[in-house]
RNA sequence: UGCGGGGUAGAGCAGUGGCAGCUCGUCGGGCUCAUAACCCGGAGGUCCCAAGUUCGAAUCUUGGCCCCGCUACCA
């Protein structure tokens, strides 16, 4: 199967907020550890997503800080990237949703579906605020509430007696973004047919039950089983997104909900023509043996789940045909790992209230590699988990930097010292060296099964787990000890360690990737593991936006059992991680819920 | 009010019918190659409570208590 094409697809961040650990820990993360694994196994692996760049409350933040919508979403994408690039999430394509590529792929879905007669139109009243011209989505207009009589209402819903309310009814309404007095007005919109689509998305997720999540199931099949779905509207009285492609139809754009997933398909074909191989997006696309992974949080599983899969199922041969193209339908989602959220704490992230632990603030303190180590180990895969800075403390120094960390190290400087940084011969290896290669080397079986479902916590349990073999096997034969009476056998020993710690820089590097880089330097090697990141602008008629792209020039990393021969030249070798300091628990956390 | 998740050793978790496990911490021992790291052993649990099903339940059923999240154009 090396040859199956694998889509990883991750949520495309919305470009009004920084990004904070949830964030990485619930999608980002998960999905570049999915992809370096894939890419080890030799796949065929994109990875793409980008800034969602449209929408009203970029629109609002615009105004605000009196700057254009295209200059606040452009300062968010910009810093994405930075902390992207410096994490090490390794995108094939991180592109955005304004892009001349990616207005016109939006288009030609919206006209599939119409043309397949999944769109119909529907006028309905909305506020309008004369102040400003523009129509207001509810949760920005409150009043009173006309049932409880509180104060702070929004238009739809009283959050103080739990009413939903009919907009019209609500009493002295005001928009929450200047004050003005805001009226109802009628206005008509597209709205997808999803009772139409309902039974094909029902057939589609049924046939994979076995390995969607609980979690996705629940909020999918369960809830379509509970309720009938109903449809939704896409477009919105906006003049920041995606035009209505339809005369009359000026002043109203598609719907982000709607917009920002066709990103996955417009991202691959962005990064196929950037790559000059403009055919080549239909690798992932219009193949049916490929796979596409949908990383995301739970708050996003409907839209994944069943809204994606019926706008797709929705396309049938339409698409195809809009692009010219042979009659294909489209790939639909193989799975939808979606983790659930990491608190803080014991409390619920709020960027509001400086609630969290930003990517980029984080990393001008810390390594990469910790993060990426912690984050997995407390990977909210099955239920909400928490980021505790004691815990951090404790896991980078008693697990990171004593098991992994330290065997590396020990092994490695012993070697260096004793061997003249050569990898020396060990001869013919004994029972024991044996065996502990041999249950080294089956983690690329059940490492590798763990990767293959999507349950990284216990890939990385395994490995770890692996590590702590080696400091067994190492307590046993006692190189050190050996060395002073024996040193062909002291030989054996070290050789079968490093072999052994060459095997777990593999299976570990999805997750560590930088320090196992180094420790892949260390043990002689020239060619890096893993490919480059880079950034570059790209114009087109909507402006100018850098994307974060990898090239996977260069790459020699393999999932395969090490073949370090007697005699390869090490280099000098370091600590791969640092300790830290008991004191920083205590300054990290003042740090919390403090504006600066 | 409704829906969902959860209550297992000091902490964090795994475990969906068959002698209660893992990581960290803790106590004792070993080693000294290594970032006082590594290895071995011990202590520590009424598996929220109650009733029930069963030869047998942390695991299934019912009732109760407690904690958390969500309740939908906050993408």
């Amino acid at each position: 199967m090396t040859d199956t094409p694998i889509l990883v697809a991750v949520a495309w961040p919305y470009a009004n907020a920084e990004i904070h650990v949830g964030n990485l820990t619930g999608a980002y993360l998960p999905a570049d550890i999915f992809a370096r694994y894939h890419r080890l196994r030799g796949r065929k692996v994109l990875m793409v997503s980008g800034s969602d760049a449209h929408g009203t409350p970029i629109t609002l933040r615009a105004d605000a800080e009196g700057t254009t919508p295209y200059a606040a979403y452009q300062r968010f994408h910009n810093s994405f990237l930075d902390l992207f690039q410096q994490l090490g999430l390794s995108y094939d394509l991180f592109t955005s949703t304004h892009t001349d590529n990616h207005f016109d792929i939006s288009k030609k879905i919206f006209n599939a579906l119409k043309n397949n007669g999944y769109l119909y139109t529907e006028k309905s009243k909305q506020w309008y605020a004369t102040s400003q011209g523009r129509f207001l989505p509810d949760r920005y207009v409150e009043g009173t509430c006309y049932i409880c009589g509180d104060n702070f209402a929004r238009s739809d819903q009283c959050d103080k007696c739990g009413s939903l309310l009919e907009a019209d009814k609500l009493i002295n309404p005001r928009s929450k973004v200047d004050g003005s007095t805001p009226e109802l007005r009628e206005t008509e919109h597209y709205y997808l047919d999803l009772g139409k689509l309902q039974p094909q998305v029902v057939g589609f997720l049924k046939g994979k039950q076995e390995h969607l999540r609980p979690n996705v199931l629940r909020q999918s099949l369960g809830q379509m089983e509970a309720e009938a779905l109903h449809g939704r509207a896409i477009t919105r009285d906006l003049d920041w997104g995606i035009p209505v492609p339809l005369e009359g139809w000026e002043g109203k754009c598609l719907y982000v909900w709607f917009e920002a997933v066709i990103g996955y398909l417009s991202a691959s074909v962005e990064y196929a023509n950037l790559n000059k191989l403009p055919a080549d997006w239909q690798n992932w696309w219009y193949e049916p043996q490929a796979k596409s992974y949908y990383f995301i949080g739970k708050d996003n599983i409907p839209f994944h789940a069943v809204i994606w899969p019926a706008q797709l199922i929705g396309c049938g041969v339409e698409f195809s045909r809009l692009m010219g193209d042979p009659p294909h339908t489209l790939t639909l989602p193989f799975d939808v790992p979606a983790n659930e959220f990491m608190n803080l704490e014991a409390q619920k992230i709020s960027g509001s209230r400086n609630w969290a632990v930003w990517g980029l603030d984080f990393l001008s303190r810390y390594d990469p590699d910790p993060l990426r180590y912690y984050l997995t180990v407390n990977m909210p895969e099955t239920k909400d988990t928490d980021w505790n800075w004691d815990d951090f403390y404790h896991r980078n120094n008693d697990e990171l930097v004593a098991t992994w960390g330290n065997l590396v190290n020990r092994v490695l400087a012993f070697t260096y010292k004793h061997w003249e940084g050569v990898l020396p011969d060990p001869g013919l290896l004994r029972p024991t060296d044996k065996e502990l290669l041999a249950a080294v080397e089956k983690g690329f079986e059940t490492v590798a099964g763990q990767m293959e479902a999507v349950h990284l916590r216990a890939a990385l349990g395994e490995s770890m787990r692996l590590s702590g073999e080696v400091n067994k096997y190492l307590d046993t034969s006692a190189p050190w000890f050996e060395i002073k009476t024996d040193k062909a056998a002291a030989a054996k020993s070290v050789y079968t360690a490093i072999l052994a710690i060459d095997n777990l820089k593999t299976m570990l590097a999805p997750f560590i990737p930088f320090s196992c880089e180094r420790l892949h330097t260390f043990l002689g090697y020239d060619a890096p593991l893993f490919g480059s990141q880079s950034v570059e602008s790209v114009k087109d008629s909507l402006g100018e936006h850098t994307v974060l792209r990898y090239d996977p020039a260069g790459a020699s990393g393999e999932w395969k059992v090490s073949t370090l021969q007697p005699g390869r030249v090490l280099r000098q070798p370091g600590p791969l991680f640092k300790k830290l300091e008991p004191e920083i628990v205590e300054q990290e956390r003042a740090r919390l819920g403090k504006k600066d």
